[in-house]
DNA sequence: GTCGAATAAATTGCATGCAATTATCTATTG
DNA sequence: CAATAGATAATTGCATGCAATTTATTCGAC
């Protein structure tokens, strides 16, 4: 695999991956002459990803006054959850009705690896625990769907972040593995009901408001420099 | 009203709007340079700005082949339409439980205005039938939701200029009427149904394929180089 | 006349530089 | 000693310049 991604896509996707490793906490400035100096490029690559990573809601950028990771109040994190719930619903509904065929199988897969990584108790399982998400909403074929599901979720992490216990998986895996069997039953119903109270699980546990800060921002970025998994 | 947006946000709006009144057509090339020079600013105010369309899907960016009005395909066409389905029944849903004190008012109001613009059959009219649903996720308080619709709402407008006849607007306007009713009433039954049908509508309107060609890209930007309404 | 290769023009990706705005520090005063 | 005003440092917004890639054009062969 060759450098086929330009130099911004490289840094959108290391800091995107360090904010959803919550390794980048809510509220750590973003300058861009460290971030441009972190990766060796020049202040120009380093705003272009700033600028994406805000549209997806992962930064804010006040103007004249910088970037930050986003810090979401409680009212955003209600909105979060009550539109995924919405959009995740839609997501089991498409799926009861056609899956596709190697899609149950893809998604067991998923969950054996995030147990791997759970043992492990990486940041990689607080990721991977989101990804399982955006893997149900790949399997609905339906891109512009994955691609709300991917905000909802990204910015889920983030609230979870701020508001959760530090570094706490953002998802019970043992819901996962229940939410395959029903869609394997092709039971909308069931799956349902098992997708908004795993949610309402997550949405709860960020109700332990929980803050610690202090970061040392470009340690943390050289360790996300590489892009690989 | 000093100059209180930047640069590179007037020009955002000036192309968006453009866009969405379909005096931009999909597929129009957008080379940094001509919109630069155009708005007498330099490249890279222009292509902030692009990159910001890029990301709500209004433009499309091929790496090192640059940006062109999104050309938007029968199958996204129906992905969009189905998530708006999506989103507005949740919309209609959380209106029928709780509408702001002068929400009716507004709605009213704003149905007005479109009336007003259709005799007129300005493009404004196009563009207005979509504020028409934003405004309605505006009324739910949710800013996320707003967002999502007003991304789904935008979409459809440039399906619509792709697909749909020429200078057609988006929206029959009795339509909104009925939906306020229905609101007014708290019927979600009724209203949901009226926004089914609504949406159907409009998608049908889509499949009758007509296609001109031949803009003259800086001549349309000049009309919309002031930002006012 | 058509097809193909080489060259020229145009356009993007990125780096650097400068002015303007914002944040931080210092010193003076009440 | 606290508070405020001024000055200094840091950071962003934007313009310009250059190399690399892409697109258009020209020229030659068949």
């Amino acid at each position: 695999m060759s450098t086929n991604l330009s130099r911004s896509d490289a840094i959108y996707a290391s800091l995107r991956r360090a904010i959803l490793e919550q390794a980048l906490k809510p509220g750590t400035k973003l300058p861009e002459d460290s971030i441009g100096d972190t990766f060796g490029v020049s202040r120009t690559s380093a705003r272009n990803a700033l600028l994406r990573l805000a549209s997806d809601g992962l930064v804010e950028i006040k103007p004249n006054r910088g970037a930050a990771v986003a810090m979401p109040t409680l009212e955003e994190a209600e909105e979060v959850f009550a539109l995924r719930r919405c959009l995740e619903r839609e997501v089991i509904e498409r799926l009861c009705k056609r899956m596709p065929r190697d899609g149950i199988d893809a998604l067991i897969s998923h969950v054996r690896e995030e147990e791997r990584a759970l043992q492990a108790s990486s940041p990689r399982s607080i990721r991977l625990a989101g990804e399982f998400h955006i893997l149900l909403a790949e399997l609905t074929g339906s891109k512009l769907l994955i691609d709300f599901i991917s905000q909802v979720v990204s910015r889920s992490s983030l609230i979870l972040a701020r508001f959760g216990r530090p570094h706490s998986a953002e998802c019970g895996i043992d819901e996962h593995v229940q939410l395959i069997e029903a869609l394997k039953e092709q039971d909308p119903q069931t799956a349902s009901r098992i997708m908004d109270h795993h949610l309402h699980a997550v949405e709860d546990r960020a109700k332990t408001d929980d803050k610690d800060d202090g970061p040392d921002i470009i340690e943390i970025l050289n360790r996300y420099m590489s892009a690989s998994d």
